[in-house]
DNA sequence: GTGGATGCAAATTCTTTGCATGATA
DNA sequence: TATCATGCAAAGAATTTGCATCCAC
């Protein structure tokens, strides 16, 4: 755990949002002004991997990342692109219920749902 | 109309699967060995952009298109990266659903659902 | 000291755009 | 004929990789 790597840490829970790496990037330069995108992404990837932050593949060309890796939803404006949590599950089913009616041929490793919505801001 | 909308329309419903842009522009070129994956991208952002194809923005890196344009939901593998429509609605709730239980101030477009899997040949 | 992590730059990959030409209505 | 679509090539944007150096254990 280098000092990087905690900042990259800090940064994404702290913000409590959605960033890109760009945008933790030029956070995160306000600290540490020598780090280097190459290292936000690296990083990224790593605690992806280890489960310690989430990642969204939803956006429009530039991926997400997310400092609360527990299983939740999402709410997406497709005006403004800001990514917001859903609290409650809404009645989706969770990746047991979804394992069960596929009929156990499938491991499911998790249910992703992404709400498409105009927010209030953008209507 | 051009034949190359129509090409790129008739090989994405063709297939049933959810080819990538560049997919489809190597399948094209058998029949139009002149096509250009450019004319690939606008069209498929045309066909999008008045509901004839769906547009899958879950894949890692590399966009995927659905020659299936209506709501549901799809199966994703982890491993081989495969897509597949889900059928049933697997006890989900529909957009008007969804936005009753957000009360309202969000104008739900629509619900996307990805279930992450190991498939049955991944296994 | 050793192995993994970093910064930098260059390379990749996917997608979009400018522009002259060609096809369509 | 006027308009929109095409092909080609170049540009752009996001992400990854090669490599020498540096840091943490």
């Amino acid at each position: 755990m280098t000092q990087q790597r905690r900042a990259i840490l800090d940064a994404i829970c702290g913000r409590g949002s959605h960033p890109s790496a760009d945008e933790l990037y030029h956070d995160l330069r306000q600290r540490l002004p020598r780090i280097s995108l190459a290292t936000v992404y690296r990083n990224l990837e790593t605690l992806a991997s280890s489960g310690l932050v989430g990642k969204l593949e939803h956006g429009c060309g530039q991926r997400r990342f997310d400092g609360n890796p527990g299983p939740h939803h999402h709410v997406r404006c497709v005006c403004c692109g800001r990514i917001e949590d859903l609290r409650q599950d809404m009645g989706v089913p969770d990746a047991e219920g979804i394992g069960r009616q596929l009929g156990g041929r499938y491991r499911v490793v998790s249910v992703c749902v992404d709400v498409l919505v105009v927010c209030p801001g953008c209507q």
